[in-house]
DNA sequence: CATAAATACTTCGTGATACGATGTATATCA
DNA sequence: TGATATACATCGTATCACGAAGTATTTATG
């Protein structure tokens, strides 16, 4: 898929993908392979950007001798969510306009 | 609307908007606007963009004294239209996912 | 046992691009 | 006369997705 195409795309699947409980990185990654593509350094720099808006929260945790990095969603985070539907409202808008058919021919 | 989620959809929301007339920035503009607005810097840099591209053709004429520059599609132009079509259907598959309810609560 | 692959996260540099600010120039309107 | 609309252009900046490369451990595979 176009690289343009995903930029609003992709913090709000992410979320999407911790809404329903505690993940991390490389299990984002995998689940959301069959929706939508990233690559690692996309998804960690992702990461640090909704910790950073305070729409995630992380923990470490030690699993199989190594560190973990635990990420789950905030108030903050699950708001984003709802607005980004908002935003759809507007984009099927534009996908209208954009598919429209003329109205001369077909 | 969010800055990122107009990326992928500009270049071909303008394509659109030339799609059934020959027509100039300043229109296409303002009659984009109910659609989804842009600033002038962005549109003509998209205009050179697709011209770069070759999916529009470029016309100068005067109008009123004064040079104004038509664009009409070209058959590249329409292809990109079709192309977002089947972009589109990706799109839906993550909107579902973005915005699927738990299967729990509610 | 050695080597490859999978797991898990990080850093760095680059390219694409939407925007505001600003500029230029003419026409129209109050 | 001054403001607003029309019409296009240039420049610098910030955001951000990505590939490349690195670090480190665990788990196959031969």
């Amino acid at each position: 898929m176009d690289i343009q195409l995903k930029r609003g795309l992709l913090d709000v699947c992410v979320l999407a993908a911790i809404k329903d409980e505690e993940t991390y990185g490389y299990k984002i990654i995998k689940d959301m392979k069959p929706y939508i593509e990233m690559s690692e350094s996309t998804l960690y720099t992702i990461l640090k950007r909704l910790e950073a808006a305070q729409m995630v929260n992380i923990r470490s945790a030690e699993h199989n001798g190594r560190l973990r990095k635990y990420y789950s969603i905030t108030e903050t985070g699950l708001k984003r969510i709802d607005e980004f539907r908002d935003d759809w409202k507007e984009i099927m808008t534009i996908y209208r306009f954009v598919s429209r058919e003329d109205q001369d021919n077909e």
